[in-house]
DNA sequence: GTCCAGGCATGCA
DNA sequence: TGCATGCATGGA
């Protein structure tokens, strides 16, 4: 991969394995939207950015070299081999499809606590759903970045929140788990910073200790906010696709089970119709 | 009007 | 330990 600094916008050449709008829009990132035909604009990490793909090259409008080497590269996990990971994963006749037709799906290396309270959140509700109420979330306790745009809201602030902003805003009976998330994490009852040195078990029970918290979203912050690639949710999508492995999983997604479960997901959305 | 969504906590057997 | 049920909300 290659990188040219444009007065103000990267140009990256070569970049291997990546689909763009299919990475933005595959359900474990909620802050990006198409602004227009191809051009996706989003916020993460307290950075708002701007972007748009043409076959392997990659333009990023409204940033630095030097946020792109300190925060984008990291995001978009730029330096890992998904190539060969992917093409292992061929070995699989069941995804083997799945892989070819959705290939350049990525896991978005995405901040602890925003994974953690964006999934929180997503427990029985719509992707489309959880874009939404995260945007207002983000308006009415986040940084304000420029006029329209506002970072994710930190712990600290959203653990001065009352329970019933979060239910006028929208959270429904998810109010109290937003409220108990941002407390905890806030507080260090729950310290993210160590669960990122804990093994997956431990990890797992100690997000678990979050009033709202189960498994699947423990499995969700870990994979989408930790980088732990072997985490594995089962949702009701996967739960399905899931059918199809009576045996387990195959040992060619060893190590990468999030990677083979986010097209899973994908795949089960587009094409398998409601239960 | 009905069903469903990246689940979880709770109560009961 | 395992299963059924309620839970808020808005889009399809």
């Amino acid at each position: 991969m290659n990188i040219n600094d444009n007065h103000g916008s990267l140009h990256l050449t070569n970049v291997p394995c990546f689909a763009l709008a299919l990475t933005l829009d595959c359900g474990q990132a909620f802050r990006w939207h198409e602004k227009e035909q191809g051009v996706w604009q989003g916020v993460a990490n307290n950075k708002a950015l701007t972007l748009s793909q043409i076959g392997d090259e990659v333009i990023l409008y409204n940033t630095t070299l030097e946020d792109y080497q300190k925060i984008w590269k990291n995001y978009f996990d730029f330096d890992r081999d998904y190539d060969a990971i992917l093409k292992s994963f061929l070995q699989d006749s069941l995804l083997r499809n799945t892989i070819q037709q959705y290939y350049g799906i990525r896991i978005l290396q995405q901040d602890s606590w925003e994974a953690l309270l964006s999934f929180v959140f997503s427990s029985s509700n719509n992707i489309k759903r959880i874009r939404s109420f995260l945007e207002r979330l983000s308006c009415a306790y986040g940084e304000q970045l420029s006029e329209s745009v506002f970072a994710f809201p930190t712990a600290q602030a959203l653990a001065n929140v009352p329970t019933e902003a979060f239910r006028s805003l929208g959270a429904g009976y998810r109010d109290k788990f937003l409220h108990d998330c941002a407390v905890k994490v806030a507080n260090g009852t729950v310290n993210l910073a160590e669960i990122a040195t804990l093994d997956l078990p431990q990890a797992r029970q100690a997000l678990m200790q979050i009033d709202g918290v189960g498994p699947k979203v423990a499995e969700c912050a870990l994979l989408f906010g930790f980088g732990r690639l072997d985490a594995f949710p089962v949702d009701r999508w996967i739960t399905r696709v899931l059918e199809c492995y009576p045996h387990g999983l195959p040992s060619c997604f060893a190590g990468f089970e999030g990677i083979a479960q986010q097209y899973m997901f994908h795949y089960a959305r587009m094409n398998l119709g409601a239960k």
